[in-house]
DNA sequence: GGAAAGAATGAACATCGATTCATGTGTTCA
DNA sequence: TGAACACATGAATCGATGTTCATTCTTTCC
């Protein structure tokens, strides 16, 4: 498929103002193949749970020894190092041996900003304090979306 | 053995460079606290399916029906219904009746800038174009990082 | 060399979650 | 009213994955 289009046939060219959100906008679309899909969703995966989210945000604020990092989020030293050990196959961090220790730290600055926009938005997204407003009349209209 | 990827032993404060990324930077930072982090997974794992970030991909060109939507998606109507479900219970979709049919479509923005962000990030993380070059000299230094 | 610290690895286990199958609910139209 | 369409839902299944336990490997220091 073609990448870049952002598209939208017609529908949706809206995307009315918009409040707090951070620039953002610029970025390219990319048209998600069903093979796209799933090594991004490979990635993303990363960011989908506790612990490790808990390791990414840690090692945000600085390098670390494997053990004070496992210290650190509270998990054992084992399991911490599997999941280090998921994180680097990903290129999300990079572990360097400094004497006995393991010093890991954040890959890039592309995972320090997927970070930080990942928490952005999720929090902003749980607060319920969308701008839809304009492009979505009202929600709750069917009878469908109700649990 | 250098650490400092993206050192920053005072905290990134550093955040250099950069080229291509997107405006982002003035992001608040959340310490993520093990409580907050579940909520965050939770969220965020909502993208972390191929399933999923298919259906949110679509949604983010235009609003479509729920049958339709499976069709593009490639998927089974039924399986498509319960990927929507867990859409709709984290807010990152709605779907409103009409007619015989549910119409659905992205929440806000937040989702779709969510979405973008995390292509975005990921394609590059994936494909090696880091802009960590110059910082990060040799990566395999350590012994540590070898499957 | 040998002991101990720091970290990686493998196996086993338990859990979660995505899909399928079958069925139920709501809507339109004859 | 009843058939057909459009979705939702529940139960069951099966694979993926996070954690624990025990072990191995590497490095340092006596």
């Amino acid at each position: 498929m073609n990448i870049d289009s952002c598209v939208h046939s017609e529908a949706y060219d809206g995307r009315m103002g918009h409040g707090a959100a951070p620039p953002a906008s610029r970025v390219p679309r990319t048209r998600l193949t069903a093979d796209n899909a799933a090594k991004v969703a490979a990635t993303l995966q990363a960011l989908a749970t506790p612990s490790r989210l808990l390791i990414l945000s840690r090692l945000r604020e600085g390098p670390l020894p494997a053990t004070e990092l496992a210290a650190e989020v509270g998990m054992e030293q084992s399991a911490c190092s599997h999941q280090l050990r998921l994180l680097r196959n990903l290129d999300l961090v990079v572990g360097t041996r400094q004497g006995r220790s393991v010093v890991y730290s954040l890959y890039d600055n592309h995972v320090c900003e997927l970070l930080d926009q990942a928490l952005y938005h999720v929090e902003h997204l749980r607060l319920g304090l969308s701008d839809t407003a304009a492009t979505e009349p009202e929600r709750e209209s069917a009878g469908a979306p109700r649990v």
